[in-house]
DNA sequence: TGAATAAATCAATTTGATTGATTTATAGGT
DNA sequence: ACCTATAAATCAATCAAATTGATTTATTCA
């Protein structure tokens, strides 16, 4: 839908370039700000008076250089509010709380073996208490809490509860209005996103992201997952399955003479399986912790996987590469840290024989910088991000109103 | 670079806002206008006035419905500027004359065997003036050139002259200061854009893609390309080449036992080659309708060549589906219609048993609009899409300005 | 013929960014 | 110590664009 736009949603719009801009860069003075927005210092001004009013931006130190009066250096108020974020898998949850710079404040950590619905929301209700308690923050400075859930989602909005609708992660779980649920039991705002999406938020808000617009997130989680920041903004495609890798075939894409078995890659990188293969044959993993600590003992099994593994994301890769050709991928999620960059490097050396020469760019990777928590990360970002990122779709007319005028 | 926003910025969106949905929607009263638009009847009738005074929009009609004070209706004035598109490609041009409302007024057509840069220079030069001659258009009405080549192309702004560097369907015109030439000699501003991506433009502006929001677009020129519409924007990618379907592999995403004899798509989707080898086997195909005409014989090469293409594209079907997750697909080109349809029907019988059967949203599935004249189409209005098409970036400060406000 | 209705516009107001002048605070030269 | 140059930040006035409310115009229908 065309929409116009008009004095209101442009200046919510610099309210949030201007916090942005704080959040990103800053420390940073006003005559700063404006340099980077183009916007006039009075503006500056009278938006930054509002954002001060409002508690979330203070002021930092003062700099003088030079001549001249000296720099009021201003910065997020990190403690103007909080925010929740919930990284539920089959086998595991993940519960953290950020301040308003999203830094990590109090984490939670549970294994879990395929909880049924009241026993995953029963241990979510209490750990959320349990680490706003821990914080000692003031209830009503949790914004709101993200809870993500491994894709593909499908989400239905019936009777006015979200509920889950397709998820192929949770056997048991169709049709719970999770979301509802939630909020009845918390009393906060809850907002669903699925986990892979929420990382490439994440790192988008906190991470190396920050300052690279456009790239694709490659999420290990139980499963494998993919996000898509386009232009600074999550890309969830029509019918939101876009980076949807779980279904991304493999059987049809492999070379010659290689069979993994699987179909698609989601049942490649299937990280209960992997463990349970494991055992089998007699090693002891029950955890990340014990995975990465059987990879470092160069296990056999472990490395034909992720040579196999390597292999079969090749298709992915290139695909990637030549259809959305990002400035970067990133990979990151819940894959012990050395697994994860040789992983990365195993990558690289089939690559090269795999793309045609003469392409021109090429995305950079990188190691995502959240590690273990960043779905959890991610989510938790959302309650933030749906009230202060500087949205294109803010200056139209049919967006909701999200308080405080921004 | 976040950058803020102001009224002017804000009126030049609302000026193209109102404009687009006169030219998507229109004849439409002002009052419809406002309704679609979600901006006041009084803006609209501002806006209007200004648009009317530039002779961009003109009355069309007054009709009466019910009691009340009869619409006047408004529409785009088609005589208020004309565009030129050139599809240059090996083995043809093609120039046609455009009204601001995409309506071809005049085509003109040349069967071409990889020319030089001079001999194309001089038929692209002749051609634009010889059109414009035969529709009579005052050549000041004339808002510029648009100029479609095969991708990959990469483009240095050296010495103020836009180069062609990379232009690998061309052999011989590497840094040849294609742009800067043709307006010299057209004394008309010259946009370049590679083919596909242009025909995506101008099914997005003309074709059934006008209601579509966000697709791929796969075009068969002489080779194979695709253009990326998101959000009613092209995506170009990081490098400008997102989309670049030539250099999709093939060998790496084979069904085991198959082979193409290419390594990529583009090696195979060449229809000089094809051709040629049609040739070899004893027919005579020279141009596009020889090669229609063949098709309808059912000659065998073709069909054969047919099957293993379609199935040369379920790789990049799948890869569009899972990672971009249009509304929809786009088939258009330089392939006879009927081949277009077949090639269609026989890749829709192979996907099925390639898809994950629980993938829940899927793409649908269209022949573009624009049939042989797609790329000169999308190229043609460049012009006009510089000028008028409502673009997100127009609210930030960072653009170019493109005169009459908006 | 007149009441009801809807489109379009006029006039006045409101909102938010901008411009130009002013205040404040510093560095550096004499 | 004092003056000048300089830069940040703000004040006051202005400007641009959308909005609100009243008014004009043109129609239907009883």
């Amino acid at each position: 839908m065309l929409t116009g736009t008009n004095l209101q949603y442009a200046n919510s719009y610099n309210n949030r370039i201007i916090l942005e801009t704080i959040r990103l860069y800053g420390p940073l003075s006003r005559v700063g700000i404006a340099g980077r927005t183009q916007l006039t210092a009075q503006t500056v001004t009278n938006i930054t008076k509002k954002l001060m009013k409002a508690g979330l931006v203070v002021e930092h130190s003062r700099e003088r250089s030079g001549p001249g009066a000296p720099s009021v250096m201003l910065k997020i108020n990190e403690k103007a509010g909080y925010s929740v974020g919930i990284d539920l898998d089959k086998d595991h949850l993940t519960c953290i709380l950020v301040n308003f710079n999203g830094k990590i404040r109090q984490t939670k950590n549970v294994d879990l073996h395929f909880p049924s619905p009241d026993e995953a929301i029963e241990l979510m209700v209490s750990s959320v208490f349990q680490i706003i308690k821990e914080e000692g923050v003031d209830p009503d400075l949790i914004w709101g809490v993200g809870l993500g859930l491994p894709g593909p989602l499908s989400i239905s909005e019936q009777d006015d509860a979200t509920r889950i609708v397709n998820p192929e992660a949770f056997p048991g779980w169709e049709d719970v209005p999770i979301v509802r649920e939630l909020e009845t039991r918390l009393q906060m705002p809850v907002l669903l996103e699925n986990n892979a999406s929420a990382a490439a938020i994440g790192e988008h808000w906190y991470g190396a992201g920050k300052l690279i617009d456009s790239f694709f997130y490659i999420y290990f989680g139980a499963g494998l997952g993919g996000g898509i920041v386009v232009d600074g903004q999550l890309y969830s495609g029509f019918s939101s399955n876009a980076g949807e890798l779980g279904y991304f075939p493999t059987a049809t894409f492999m070379e010659p003479g290689l069979n993994y078995a699987f179909d698609h890659l989601g049942g490649f990188f299937d990280m209960p399986r992997l463990q349970k293969k494991l055992r089998a044959q007699g090693y002891q993993v029950h955890s990340l912790n014990d995975l990465g600590k059987l990879y470092e003992k160069d296990n056999e099994v472990l490395s034909d996987w992720m040579e196999a593994g390597s292999k079969s994301l090749v298709p992915l890769i290139l695909g990637i590469e030549y259809l959305l050709d990002p400035e970067a991928i990133f990979f990151g999620g819940r894959l012990p840290d050395a697994m994860l960059h040789a992983l990365l490097e195993k990558l690289q050396t089939q690559l090269p024989s795999h793309r045609i020469t003469r392409k021109i760019g090429r995305p950079r990777f990188n190691i995502a910088s959240a590690g273990l928590e960043a779905a959890a990360m991610g989510v938790a970002s959302l309650p933030l991000y749906s009230s202060f990122a500087p949205q294109h779709k803010l200056l139209m007319r049919d967006h909701r109103y999200t308080g405080l005028g921004m």
